[in-house]
DNA sequence: TAGATATTTAGACAAATGTCTAAATATTAT
DNA sequence: ATAATATTTAGACATTTGTCTAAATATCTA
């Protein structure tokens, strides 16, 4: 829960997170939307890859990046059990 | 956005919160709860404010702290939209 | 086998975070 | 008025975080 709640605190984060939910991306690609450097988005999606929010696969050169959003329902049953 | 989830991303915090859905504390009542000085509950107090996760109502010398939940809608939306 | 491309690892550094003690402020009670 | 209680503010300090550049690793291509 600790690894969850760190990871989604972070816009940029977030933000992958929000690009993956349409396709899956290499590394290249997603350090493409944004204006930092490719070893601070690997570091990002080393972040999200610890909280299990994402998977990554290698193909060739490129390693593919995916979302995983089972453990979503984790933060929703803890939100969902703060409001009733 | 930012505020929300940065609030959640401490589990001091989110223990506060799952103390408050039970009932409305004071800072003190707080702060006995936890094993850290009254200052740094003062400081988690204040950083679930800004993310207006709790309010707070003066009475008398105390001031008693509220959850409120309205907030977590946001976040839940937030979640949804990840996951479809 | 070289050279180009894709990605990560390593290490440095500034900024943010969480904690503490000491002091300030406000309210209540003697 | 004075003292006691409740809480916050201020300032210091160590740890964590996000960023960068340079170098390492792995794969593809000519």
């Amino acid at each position: 829960m600790n690894n969850l709640f760190k990871a989604l605190n972070d816009p940029i984060r977030r933000e992958i997170l929000k690009h993956l939910r349409e396709k899956d991306l290499t590394a290249g690609e997603i350090a493409d939307l944004f204006h930092i450097s490719k070893p601070s988005i690997s570091h990002h999606l080393e972040i999200l890859r610890q909280a299990d929010l994402v998977g990554s696969e290698k193909k060739g050169q490129f390693i593919v990046y995916s979302i995983n959003t089972t453990v979503l329902d984790d933060v929703l049953e803890w939100i969902l059990s703060l409001r009733k």
